[in-house]
DNA sequence: ATTGCTGCAAAACGTTTGCACCTAT
DNA sequence: ATAGGTGCAAACGTTTTGCAGCAAT
């Protein structure tokens, strides 16, 4: 997705919904596009301060929410009680196999699960938003 | 599973790995494997504590982690930040339908999910040891 | 006797909130 | 003009930790 187009996106969300346009809330949008791989609200937070920015604490945790909303990025959980979030777009792949010891994450696709999910959410008459599957595993190192 | 084979894969786990064998753990077990559905580390302390209980919040945490390494419990995390076990014999409805809006939790089971993570962990040469797999949707009340 | 466990309270951690001031509409 | 956003610091809820005393081995 270019850059242009993801800000597009995030501006007509903001309208429609009433929210306002803001430099703070474009500041955040481009560091976490820009993020690679997986990261959590504080990490994003800490980078902003080291690049001299002065967008606060506060609202890079409620403008990420904003951008889940609009779908620019989608929230994981890897079981530490962290909230994480990836851009959407430059990643397809969404399903994750963790190692239980060392905590390395490997990224795979399975087409099935998306096909799964949807068909399990009409069954119970909801409407499908996202899902997540994630596999725990020992990686080689780690076999006891 | 009968509570007395609990009781001894428990005394078993606990005596391999030379942890001591004490009547707070065996009571933090009990409480675990007796809870219906979820449950989070504060919400069987404050139902122990209620219930007289002289064990300690730090305690309940510590014998929690230790259920779940001799995998008579296991670990959930529906995207709220907060750890939630789950009995892992009287239950075997693994997958799980999570309203956004609304929070509600349908369990379902899908036997390929199971197969599907088996083989993932072996192409990537990794020891399985378990998945989870979150669908998240809005339910009939939530549409907009 | 030794090592590990316990309870307690305090600290840590990620996250949310209240508030006074500011800014986009 | 006004509804809504901002930064800050304090509060929050969950989880972990340090420590002195206690109990299982």
């Amino acid at each position: 997705m270019e850059k242009q187009q993801a800000e597009d996106i995030f501006r007509s969300f903001l309208k429609t919904e009433k929210n306002r346009i803001t430099p703070e809330r474009f500041e955040v949008m481009h560091a976490a596009l820009e993020y690679e791989g997986h990261f959590g609200a504080d990490d994003l937070y800490i980078l902003m301060k080291n690049q001299k920015s002065r967008v606060s604490r506060a609202t890079v945790y409620k403008t990420l929410e904003l951008l889940v909303q609009c779908s620019l990025l989608s929230k994981r959980n890897f079981g530490e009680n962290i909230t994480r979030y990836e851009n959407n777009y430059t990643r397809k792949i969404h399903d994750h196999l963790i190692c239980v010891d060392c905590g390395k994450i490997i990224e795979f696709s399975n087409a099935t699960l998306l096909k799964l999910a949807e068909k399990v959410s009409n069954e119970y008459g909801m409407d499908y938003s996202s899902y997540s599957f994630n596999i725990f595993a020992r990686c080689k190192e780690h076999h006891q």
